[in-house]
DNA sequence: GGCAAGTTTGCAGCTTCTGCACCTTCGCTC
DNA sequence: GAGCGAAGGTGCAGAAGCTGCAAACTTGCC
């Protein structure tokens, strides 16, 4: 989720990551500790040890810095579905795509599971971390349409999208108050499978959630 | 989803209800013609002919202005399910227990398009009516825990829910970009439809959408 | 008419966030 | 290794969002 990745950078972009970081991280700490209006700004900064101007270079707002960077996912999710083959139904074309983004998020776990318990704990910014991922709905909508051959304005490509969402923001959810008991994957690939059985209630059909149209992968 | 109900209350709150609906349309009318960032909170509360102050006696933020109230919603939608009878499986039983608020919905549809309009166009408001929804959401999984015998920390029912929730959500999309032309409970019915029968990929089961669980009702 | 409760308002004040100008640092070239 | 241009960091001024408080005004009721 973060850029992370080698340090095949110069020294000045590192250490933006690291002030980038520093930031995120501390924003982070704080308001687990004491809540989201109990931490300004200025604070924030003074933990990264930088003015409350630059925090501002960094993120154009303060709940930006706790949900994380949402554009560099966009891409990725994007250039995984396009990756996925075109017969592969869309709903599970979606999850494969996204099990890049799932990884990383496992191999960022303390980062994340600190994120998630700050972001379920302030509804405000749930509703963040899904306006970040706005524009990558509307860009899944689009390529969703096309594998389909439907029009982005039909009801289809947004409902799978829609529904994908739910499913990854329901996971992550789950992952999260668990501690990170279970893995990630795990979780999120038991969600879609009961997501394509249709959502059977358990009384009904107390094992669909087992079955449904899960991929052995993973 | 506003209060609006028969006018059997008192001159003071009727007035109350007035101005609060006053600067509500102000603030969409506003922001509908020159954007979010290009309205302030004082011209919302000119153009209701109240002081600034006032209008933060009613909205806490200049978002829920424009957003609306969500927590009549939420009694009345659980209300509604409640009334629900427990063998009803649970995706279903959220359908049916929606019915009621969207047909308010479309009781307001002058209000709610309107609305919608605004919001599609400016995510973070998008945000902020889901963030509204969370505690929704929350008594909801409770409920839906309740009736399928289930731990409200399983899977099971914070994924119906959520699901459940996408799927109003992108019809209420679909149904102001369309500008009202279909009616919002039959897009409702759709939806549900189609996530009911498994997101079938319309390429492999093309019919699916259109049978599914659908229920004769509207 | 007059009192109690509820509403509106102005004001002071804090925080978030932006634009601008200045300064420092970095990376590269000659 | 001196020097230059670009990029990053910082301070300051200021707009806008939002809150607490206390004064003024309305309304409902006796």
């Amino acid at each position: 989720m973060t850029p992370g990745d080698p340090a095949a950078l110069g020294r000045r972009d590192r250490k933006k990551q690291q002030t980038r970081a520093a930031l995120a991280d501390a924003a982070l700490r704080l308001v687990d500790e004491r809540g989201l209006d109990q931490v300004t700004v200025e604070e924030i900064a003074d933990a990264a040890d930088v003015s409350a101007r630059t925090f501002f270079n960094y993120f154009s707002t303060k709940d930006d810095a706790l949900v994380g960077d949402t554009d560099s996912d966009r891409e990725r999710v994007l250039r995984a579905l396009a990756d996925v083959p075109p017969q592969v139904p869309a709903l599970q074309a979606i999850r494969q795509a996204l099990t890049e983004v799932v990884d990383e998020v496992q191999g960022e776990a303390d980062l994340w599971l600190l994120r998630m318990r700050v972001v379920v704990q302030h509804p405000v910014l749930l509703a963040r971390l899904v306006a970040g991922n706005a524009a990558t709905e509307k860009a899944l909508i689009e390529v969703v349409a096309d594998r389909t051959g439907l029009s982005p304005d039909d009801t289809y490509p947004a409902l799978v999208v829609a529904v994908g969402g739910a499913a990854l923001r329901t996971s992550m959810v789950r992952w999260a108050a668990s501690g990170g008991a279970r893995s990630l994957a795990e979780l999120v690939n038991e969600a879609f499978a009961v997501v394509g059985a249709g959502l059977p209630d358990p009384r009904t059909a107390p094992d669909a959630a087992a079955s449904g149209q899960a991929d052995p992968r993973v």
